[in-house]
DNA sequence: CGCCCAACTTACCAATTGGTAACTATAGTT
DNA sequence: AACTATAGTTACCAATTGGTAAGTTGGGCG
């Protein structure tokens, strides 16, 4: 039996999975990143820079940005209606750490992608040893 | 239509879009995280630490860490057999930027569960005006 | 009258993700 | 002969995620 004091990375404990949880998903951290590049913006200017997010799914990213206090939303009763995005302060306060994840993929992801394509080819040299 | 420059937010270009396929998923980040801070770990060990994981995400987890070079893995052909796990180089490099984004979760993980709770409530109360 | 706009909502469907349980190899132990 | 242990693999299944397409709202315009 393994010891295990540190409760960290058990299920209920660990802040990393809130962290995953949170952001694990297709489309929030591109919103956030875009809205703290470009201000304000309303749901149609997010989703033409985005570009391939559906109604659908923007729809609830921004709900669930806006439920957790990351963004704001502003509703103008005009017809046709306008709504307005913007980060908080709490969303604003993500953007550091956020970059910093961004600044090492920048950096990194072309060795991963090498790292990767090697890997690929000697699973495949492996698989012909085996059924030759 | 709205101008669209900025290829950064764009399927193919957007460098926030690597992390995220590569990090996006349930466990990587949380073996990552733990190599880093208990060193070279056998697959025992790691399953035992973070607990709720299954052989097979254990399995898929680590060969594709292993694929992008972020952990290194040494079999020793003994009886049970033996399988070590430790971070690469590459893999020490990410520990500073996932750190950054864990200490922003610890610190508002709170604020967003309470607002999260609070927003519940608040679309609670609007269901209830509109079924009334 | 009917079509437009933006910002949705809804119903339905497909793909992906991850879980369970059984099976594998191999040698030592009872 | 049966059971142990490690580090898997495999087949199958359920849940989640996300996409498509249609409908909704309501005032302005042809």
């Amino acid at each position: 039996m393994i010891e295990n004091n540190d409760e960290k990375f058990k299920p209920a404990f660990c802040p990393i999975r809130h962290v995953l949880d949170r952001f694990g998903d297709k489309w929030s951290i591109l919103v956030v990143e875009l809205l703290s590049q470009k201000g304000k913006l309303r749901f149609s200017e997010i989703s033409g820079h985005i570009g391939d997010i559906s109604q659908k799914m923007l729809t609830v990213t921004l709900r669930s940005l806006e439920a957790d206090g990351l963004i704001s939303r502003e509703f103008f009763p005009e017809i046709p209606p306008r709504v307005e995005y913007e980060l908080t302060e709490l969303g604003n306060s993500l953007i550091p750490p956020i970059n910093n994840l961004l600044h090492w993929g920048q950096a990194h992801i072309e060795t991963i992608l090498d790292n990767r394509k090697q890997y690929g080819d000697k699973e495949k040299a492996k698989a012909k040893k085996t059924t030759a």
